[in-house]
DNA sequence: TGTACATCAGTGAACGCGCGTTCACTGATGTAC
DNA sequence: TGTACATCAGTGAACGCGCGTTCACTGATGTAC
């Protein structure tokens, strides 16, 4: 391939900026050191990005598309609306987290936000909803009336967040060694939803 | 007072990275700019810190012990084991973290790790163990066996965290407006608890 | 009590580095005629 | 089909900046005699 016209410059970049950030478990990459794994001089990437923000923003969208698409197919693979899959919809997440631990500060920092505001449609239009979905076919289901399936979502969602939080830096392992983190997962997941139920 | 011979540079030190990062929102603080704030020259803070890191970390130390202290605070208010004092244990740390934003990301991150592991004796005995007292002494009173307090310590633990880390940069916000997470604090810690009190 | 001196905790200037970004340029491509 | 030319996406060199850290130094303090 030619020096000029590279032709898919900006996906490459932004491949050559998750791969780095992969790699070295950090979000802080340089343009300078994405430039260079996409084979580009350092001028290269402002043809198609205005700033690193705008890169890293892009970058970020790809991995939140990654993370619906993990949830998504795992939630696929049940009947809707049944705790397996709201459990299957967890694991998904807490595996996607753990392992891409670097894209946790980026997804969930400033960059994130922003990457969420440009593409809110399609974004919002997966990941959690798939889980308010589930939720709310649960709640029908189960004839539970008096609690919204938004907000149980929600909670379910915090819950889920936290244990993947806490299992990414090691905060669990040095608090209490030996956690199996999925173990853990489900046994919460299925004490809330006893909760739940029990409500009724 | 005089130039040379501040007294006491090393709390001065921390306490004006604590205010810049506070400030800022933001933990990227420079090691010049915390001189600057305590009135020393960039080469000062050499004398009592090995690196940056070396600061940061002890930055990170007093702010697990100013949560630790405010935790302890609020659970000393009820009696313990009660599903109260479990509330106000979650409500404390909600407040800490979403009251102080940029220090999440410098508490559980790296720093706050090896801060962690220098000073565990005195971390470990107050905060996380602080609600497993309080779990232990709710699964005696209930008699409940089959559940480990350390366990479902944890599990709370993950929801609160969960809660207060979506809080945190206005992700609840975007995905829900409007919602307001101290109630769904108290919602999800009934309806856990709710769900342990069901399997007796 | 007074003096010599070791030590300690500052100074300020400087170094080197890496990074984000810009700029004039250049070569390839597409298009009008 | 061939040529002139606008446009587009690269180059590579350079800029300015801020930062972490070091170094020879200097002034204050504490101590031995």
């Amino acid at each position: 391939m030619n020096h000029y016209h590279h032709g898919d410059l900006r996906n490459a970049l932004i491949v050559a900026a998750a791969e780095l950030i992969e790699e070295r478990g950090s979000s802080d990459v340089s343009m300078i050191d994405a430039s260079r794994r996409a084979g580009v001089s350092n001028a290269a990437p402002y043809r198609h990005f205005k700033d690193k923000d705008a890169l890293l923003e892009a970058v970020c969208q790809v991995a939140f598309m990654a993370l619906s698409e993990a949830t998504d197919t795992a939630s696929a693979a049940f009947r809707k609306g049944t705790p397996e899959q709201i459990l299957a919809l967890g694991k998904a997440y807490l595996q996607f987290v753990t392992g891409h631990p670097a894209f946790y500060e980026l997804m969930w920092g400033d960059h994130g936000i922003r990457a969420m505001e440009t593409d809110s449609a399609e974004l919002k239009s997966s990941g959690f909803y798939t889980l308010v979905d589930s939720v709310q076919a649960l709640c029908d289901e189960a004839e539970i009336k008096d609690e919204d399936a938004v907000s149980v979502a929600t909670k379910l969602w915090a819950l889920v967040h936290g244990l993947s939080s806490l299992a990414l830096n090691d905060h669990l392992e040095k608090l209490v060694p030996g956690t199996d983190v999925y173990a853990l997962l489900e046994s919460s997941t299925h004490t809330f939803l006893a909760g739940l139920l029990s409500k009724r």
